[in-house]
DNA sequence: CGCAATTTTGACGTAGTTCAACACGTGTGG
DNA sequence: CCACACGTGTTGAACTACGTCAAAATTGCG
C-alpha cells in the first residue's frame, strides 16, 4: 500500500518512513478499500524540499535557513518532517527571538495551529530539509464529508498536543542547567530513535546557539557542560555526530 | 449585570458566569431552536461542590484538599471550574510531586486527556471549590451524534490546547526569577480577570509553597522577591489579597 | 492561649552569568 | 595568495543571583 521504498537517491538526507510518521493518521487512504478514490490526495503534498537556498531573501548566505513559514503570517497549511531538523522560533512583543523547540523527522509541524488564522511562531529549517504538506482548508472540507477522517484528525491532534506536553514538562524544572542539559540530550535522541533506530547516537545540526537559547542557559555555560560532559565520558562529540555513552547515568542526571 | 457583590461570608467562592466558561461551546443546547431535547444533558452535570472536605482520606486535614481525580486514574470525566482554584501536579518516575498548573473559574481541567484512558495529573481543590462535570463517553457518543456538537468540541480543544500553550510559553526562559514571578502574578490575574472583572486584585488561595513549586524556585526565594515587589510598591498583599499595583512596570519586569 | 504549619528574614556557599580573550573554519576582496 | 572580517565554539576570571541551612516571625486552628 503505502510502502516507501528505502531507496536513498541522489538527496543524501535520510527520509523517515510513512509509517513513522505522526501524520499518518491522515495521510492513509480513508475508508473501506474498495473506495477507489484517495481523499488525502486533496489535500496532502508529499516531500517538499526546503533548503537553506531556497530562502530568496539572502541567495548566498549559508547560515540564514530556510524559512518554511514565519510567525503571524495566515495558515494556510501544515506540516510533517521528512528529513532534517527545523527549529521553531517565536519572537515576544519586544521582538527578541526565542527558540521553542525543535522537529525532527516523523513529527509535525504548526498542527497545533490547524484552526488558527495564524502562525504563532516561525519555522527555519537547519539545513537541507523535506517536508510533507497538508492544506489546512482543504482538509477541514475533507474531514466534514469523511467521518472517518475526522475522527482520526482529533485523535491526531489530542494524542500531538499530549505529547508535546509530555516532551516540555521533562524539561521545566530541572534543578541544575546540567540535569537540564541531560534531559534535553535524551530527549532529542529518543524523539529521532523513532525513524533513525538508535536512541544513542544523533546527527546534530542544531547550532550551540540555539541550544543553549532553547534551554534558557548561555552558550558558555552549554559549552562546558558539554565538555564537562564529555570528559566524564558521558557523551562524545566529534564533528556533528553526538553519541550518548551512558544512558543510565545521564537519566539519572536528567532526573534532577 | 454580573455586578459581583463584595461579600465576604462563609461561602466567599464567586462563581463564574456560563457564558465565561471555557466549556460553553458544549454545554449549551445544541442544533436548532425547534429541537426539543437538549443533548447536553446527556453528558453534564452542573455545578458539583468539591470541598477539602470531601477529602475521605484525611477528614481532619485542612490542608490535604479535595482531589478532584488523581493522576493513572482512568479519565472518565472532564471538568470546568465554577468556583475557586485548583492545583494540578504530577508526580514523576521518582514519585517527586510537581506543580504543574492551576486552573481558575471558567476554565477547564483534563480535557487534553479527553481521548486519553487516564488522567495525566492530579487536581487539588484549594479550598472550597466547585465544577461542571462533562461525562467523556457520554460526550463521545452524543459528539457522533451531532456533527455540530463535535465540530465545536474540535474548536473548543484545539483553542484550549493554543491557550495552555500561551500561557506556558509566558513563562518559560525567563532570564530571572524576579521576571519569572513579574509574568507568573500578571498571567494569574490576567486569568482571573475573565470572571472577576479586575486584572489587578486577586484572592490568592495558592500557597507560597505550590507557587515556589511551580515556577521552580525556593520558597525562600519567593517569598523574597514577594518583599522586594511590595517595597517597590510593584505590588501589595495583605492576607490572601493581592493586588498589581504598577502592572506596567511589572510587565517590563516581565519581560525579561 | 498554645501548638503546629506557614511564611519571612538572615548568613553563607555555589552554580551560572557576564565580560573578555582566544581558537578555528570559511568566505571575501585586494 | 594572504589579510581580514565574521560566525561559531571554547576557556578563564570576577561577579551575583539563587539555593541551602538555620532561626525568627506570623498565621491559623483546636
Amino acid at each position: 500500500m503505502t510502502l516507501p521504498s528505502k531507496s536513498k537517491n541522489k538527496v543524501p538526507s535520510r527520509f523517515v518512513d510513512c509509517v513513522n510518521c505522526s501524520m499518518q493518521a491522515i495521510c492513509q487512504p480513508i475508508g473501506p478499500e474498495d473506495q477507489s478514490i484517495d481523499l488525502s490526495n486533496n489535500y496532502l503534498t508529499r516531500r517538499i524540499e526546503v533548503s537553506a537556498e531556497k530562502d530568496a531573501s539572502q541567495h548566498l548566505n549559508q547560515a540564514a535557513g530556510a524559512k518554511l513559514f514565519e510567525q503571524a503570517k495566515p495558515l494556510t497549511a501544515i506540516f510533517a518532517v521528512c528529513s532534517g531538523t527545523f527549529k521553531l522560533t517565536q519572537k515576544n512583543e519586544e521582538g527578541i527571538e526565542k527558540v521553542i523547540g525543535f522537529r525532527f523527522p516523523g513529527e509535525l509541524i504548526a498542527e497545533d495551529a490547524l484552526f488558527l488564522e495564524s502562525y504563532n511562531y516561525s519555522a527555519v529549517a537547519l539545513g537541507d530539509n523535506s517536508v510533507c504538506e497538508v492544506f489546512a482548508k482543504k482538509l477541514s472540507a475533507c474531514s466534514k464529508l469523511a467521518p472517518e477522517l475526522q475522527l482520526n484528525l482529533i485523535q491526531l491532534l489530542t494524542k500531538q498536543s499530549y505529547e508535546q506536553q509530555c516532551n516540555s514538562q521533562a524539561l521545566v524544572g530541572k534543578k541544575s542547567a546540567e540535569s537540564l542539559l541531560a534531559a534535553f540530550l535524551l530527549n532529542i535522541c529518543q524523539r529521532n530513535a523513532k525513524h533513525s533506530g538508535n536512541s544513542a547516537k544523533l546527527y546534530l545540526t542544531i547550532s550551540r546557539h540555539d541550544i543553549a537559547c532553547f534551554l534558557g542557559m548561555r552558550r558558555e555555560t552549554l559549552s562546558r557542560l558539554l565538555s564537562k560532559l564529555q570528559q566524564e565520558q558521558l557523551i562524545k562529540i566529534s564533528g556533528k555526530q553526538l553519541s550518548l555513552l551512558a544512558i543510565d547515568t545521564l537519566r539519572q542526571l536528567a532526573n534532577n
